[in-house]
DNA sequence: GATGAATGAGGCTTCATTCAT
DNA sequence: AATGAATGAAGCCTCATTCAT
């Protein structure tokens, strides 16, 4: 990962990819998987091209480095859970359409967590090299709290006035929520074996009730 | 990271480590900031070598491997940090001294924030390699378990029957106080630049809040 | 030399080399020669992919490893040397096609000798790293014995009922005659200088003479 | 091996050897056992040092460098068994004592072999550093051929005129003995199991009866 | 004399990337 | 567009040797 602009990479990529070959999905499909299971720094471009049955070239021909294979990996999911996430939001779960924060929590906890489960791997690999790559973490926090935030921000006031939710500033509020549940996700797609977690609905109402009321006696 | 039993590993090594030169201290100090920074898989033995001023065999006549020296680097903190933890939690930590379930979270989360605090850098080690190794997951998350759960699980017990916590099964809520807290200090500690964090006694009294009583209006 | 199992290797290895690059043809000319001269353990992959005139990645493209480059060298010539052999023995050198055990003997040692001339250089190879590796030896002295000793068995008994040998245990015959063809081969191919031995025709002679005859005075 | 004089080496290293502590003494005992078991090349200094308990700088300060420590492991044997045997062979072989040349061969290849027998791992160190090294072929065959084969060559004149071996010229009838005895020693204390072996005395009559008469049928 | 920490040259190997076909 | 042979920089590691204690 280059110090070099991540935006301009994103933009360019974007360009480069209009159409997609038969090859190029099966490079694309086969990197997900094994930057998913082994990590990006750890799999090389020619297990990758082993596995996805072209010549090593091809890949390079295509993306031009590992890392804009890893771009090109990261990017669709990231066009789609950043903006489309933020519009989806936006669209969909304005207050009106709830009558409580917490039918709001729970109807943006489920979107987003099936969505996640349909790209568990894309999702490790953005937690993982999130994690790795400072410049990354510096490009994508403010996109996301340019987009997202500024949207929940307002909302959380509407919340406040209707009395659903405590008297807290909402910078701590945000923090928060998108700590536990960002945490959560992460513990519930990365950390847990499939076979552990059968009762997604049960858990859901775990984490709303906590959410929402915490620990304690009331 | 290979397959062998983590825990031979731990005490293999520390039978080696009896006494340490002054250049095994610069290299450890310099292998915990270089792969706190840019990860493990990322940091080359002959760059720490050069940034540690030793030549790069030294580093292979003390610890072998590489994977041994990351070993070396993580398991005095998992030494200190668990079973120590533990028995702190034990001893310091008793129901008997606290004369409410908020106190008692208060003063575990400022201990373990305070130990974090000066163990930034390994703390920031065992998240990442804890994300990328399977088999370390395998080994420690048990030990964990062992070690700290059950005692933990006791004490929910009582400040059930004190009623300081409302009446959730001891599994749910440890996994919420766990991820809970642990994501808070992954946050806080790998993804937060020391300059935005000034203010650290009150975020722990916003976090404990969010414990206690979450989001909703009571 | 690992403890795999080498008839595996060899099976493997030969499906491997289907077409040889000139680059590659190079790299086991090469490897050829040096191993030779200095020996498998003193020779680097650096210095042979040097005098080779290929990068030293080159090597391992093709070959993998150091070891594997080894049996590419070894396995083509034992593969002609072993069973090839059996099969050459049994066909032009069965007894009726011979007047005397002495005729037959002759025959043989001419037959290999040339064989050896063409490739002494990996004859010397095979030899020296025969004596160092005991899987080398575990390996091959069963292939040798299935291949060619259960023929060579079966003609010496005839050779006694024509009355051309005495009447030596076959074992004990062949343990000699092996012993002492195969030494002089090695005194032959590894310890003479090329310039000491233009005479090849009288030594073989000689050396048949001693065979049949010994040093006594009939 | 430096391409140095070999003679010169050893006088200087028999002026170093006057006196040999304990340690020296156990390092030459574990540097015999270990370059015979694994080869000169495949075993390292520090692995002596640790197999003799002493610290890797004290076989340095002892024998300065690593060939100088095969040196000293191989000269003494040479010492004893090349101007020794030609001794030997002039005081105890002398044909006098000998009725028939059957006689000074049984003599003279029991007298080798339990010297061989009694230094089995340095004669394995010394025949695979001789395949290896031309300089010490360079250097120890006309070593031997001015010590024993004059002596032998005149020998032969005499069992000639005895008429108890036939009218070959000396060089064949030596080149044929040394060639076959050697290797018989070879086969008989590097490639043989010791358990394979237990019939030596049969063996001798066997090799004995091979030299002096070979396979034919008189 | 003995130690063992330290060295640094060199060994084998991997890998992203290039380029002729 | 696709291939895969070739590259060479860089990675991890070994080892004979030196030297301060």
């Amino acid at each position: 990962m280059s110090s070099t602009n991540l935006l301009d990479n994103i933009i360019a990529q974007l360009k480069l990819s209009k159409k997609e070959t038969s090859k190029q999905q099966k490079i694309l499909e086969t990197a997900i998987a094994m930057f998913a299971e082994k990590g990006y720094a750890n799999t090389s471009t020619s297990e990758i091209a082993k596995a996805a049955g072209v010549a090593e070239g091809t890949i390079f021909r295509h993306y031009g480095t590992k890392e804009n294979l890893l771009l090109s990996v990261i990017l669709p999911f990231l066009k789609e859970s950043v903006p489309v996430f933020a519009r989806e939001v936006i669209d969909e779960f304005s207050p009106q359409n709830f009558s409580s924060f917490e039918d709001f929590l729970r109807a943006l906890i489920r979107n987003r967590m099936s969505f996640i489960r349909e790209n568990r791997e894309i999702f490790q690999i953005v937690i993982k090299e999130f994690l790795y790559h400072e410049e990354l973490r510096r490009e994508l926090i403010p996109l996301f709290k340019n987009n997202v935030l500024s949207f929940i921000n307002k909302n959380l006031d509407l919340y406040k006035q209707r009395g659903d939710i405590a008297d807290i500033p909402n910078g701590t509020l945000m923090k928060m929520l998108f700590t536990f549940i960002g945490s959560y996700f992460s513990v519930r797609f990365i950390l847990t074996d499939e076979e552990d977690s059968l009762n997604d609905e049960g858990e859901i109402e775990d984490l709303i009730r906590f959410i929402m009321k915490g620990v304690g006696n009331e």
